[in-house]
DNA sequence: TCTACTCTAGGACATTTGTCCTATGCGTTA
DNA sequence: TAACGCATAGGACAAATGTCCTAGAGTAGA
């Protein structure tokens, strides 16, 4: 195993902290399927979920991941469009690097170039999760994985909207109701005007057996 | 986008033909999932199945890729031991370069860490895919992209196991039956002993839904 | 040759999930 | 306030897929 270089190592040693910083609402899009993209993002805050509009013409989520995190990676290398829409959770914070900027400056960095790679491997491997949990687990179980990863402190209320929620866990409008009327009949949560709340975030945590959507890079 | 480093490129340039070269029969395993690796592996002739072992206990076919692809890279910076089986499709040849050598004499070059991470974001892409059509297609038409993907040349005979099969495109032995059967019953192949034959490429490209599992890298 | 084992074949039924449809509640706006 | 649109709620049914079970066919070994 190799030496480790996290973002927030690399922001140090590269004195990215005087990249430009960007902030983002919940709800607001970091980034759109399809959009021209020239910057790598690095994430300092908060969380993002990423999602792609699939040939039968639905969205579904790829991930959700916080800190640490490196978007635009992929497009620099393969392709300027974006692949994939990113959107915020709560409030997210960004480091802004122009790849003009990385492609003179930074990418020759043996140090730099190597965390990207890391942060690529960890994407496979979420990737991979994801994949997994989608074949393996029912949607409840994805449901319960899906809000746990959702709601971003604690017992607070989360507003969602049922229709997202479909696309993101990758199954009709109809199973999501059913998925949370079981898990609301379970009081692991209840809903609420747009939105649900957590009761019971341990139930709900066993109703997802354990599993979370999100990237533990 | 950023210049191209295919690996054969990157074989040329870094002299790596003189690489130990090893040569593996139709299912020889290259690597098991679980087992210690130190070394990275180019693909330079055949293809290869890569699968993984779920929770659930089941294996599931992850990939098949074929020449240009870089096995041993996400474990490098990763972990050791390797996260997937991989098995050999036909005759598959690869060239071997160990961790140690490769710390040593060329992870400090720029364009070879380059070319892994362009290998790497491909995979990324290919996964992604693979996603896909494991959230949004039937096992009938994975079924017959699985085949297509499978058969190494032509409208040859292809002998398989039907348990594989279903393993390897993530559904029940009893649907693979079903799905086989279905295609059988429209002559798009047919079954034969300890596997099937492909009758009519064509059609069964129109059963996939013109998808293949195979990562075009 | 007989037996045991493994793989294929398929019936029966349950579960998961999707599609279609209708109703109800709530907010917006004419 | 009335009409409309949108989101939730849920019934009814169909399709996809899984589990369980039994039977037969082929193969390897005693």
């Amino acid at each position: 195993m190799a030496q480790d270089f996290s973002i927030l190592k690399l922001v140090e040693a590269f004195n990215l902290g005087q990249l430009e910083r960007i902030s983002y609402d919940d709800g607001d899009y970091l980034i759109h399927e399809g959009q021209e993209i020239n910057s790598l993002y690095f994430i300092t805050k908060g969380k993002v979920k990423i999602s792609q509009t699939f040939p039968n013409g639905k969205e579904y989520m790829i991930g959700i991941n916080g800190p640490k995190y490196i978007l635009g990676d992929v497009e620099f290398v393969s392709d300027i469009y974006a692949t994939s829409s990113v959107q915020s959770i709560g409030i997210t914070e960004v480091l802004v690097l122009p790849y003009e900027e990385l492609k003179t400056k930074y990418i020759k960095e043996y140090d730099f170039m190597y965390s990207l790679f890391i942060n690529l491997s960890h994407k496979l491997l979420e990737s991979s999760n994801v994949n997994t949990m989608n074949i393996i687990y029912p949607v409840r179980v994805r449901m319960a994985s899906y809000l746990l990863s959702l709601s971003p402190d604690g017992v607070k209320v989360r507003i969602t909207n049922y229709n997202d929620v479909a696309n993101n866990i990758g199954c009709s409008y109809r199973h999501v109701h059913r998925s949370l009327k079981e898990l609301a009949d379970e009081e692991l949560l209840v809903k609420m005007n747009y939105g649900i709340k957590i009761l019971d975030r341990k139930g709900l945590l066993k109703a997802a057996n354990g599993n979370v959507y999100e990237g533990n890079s």
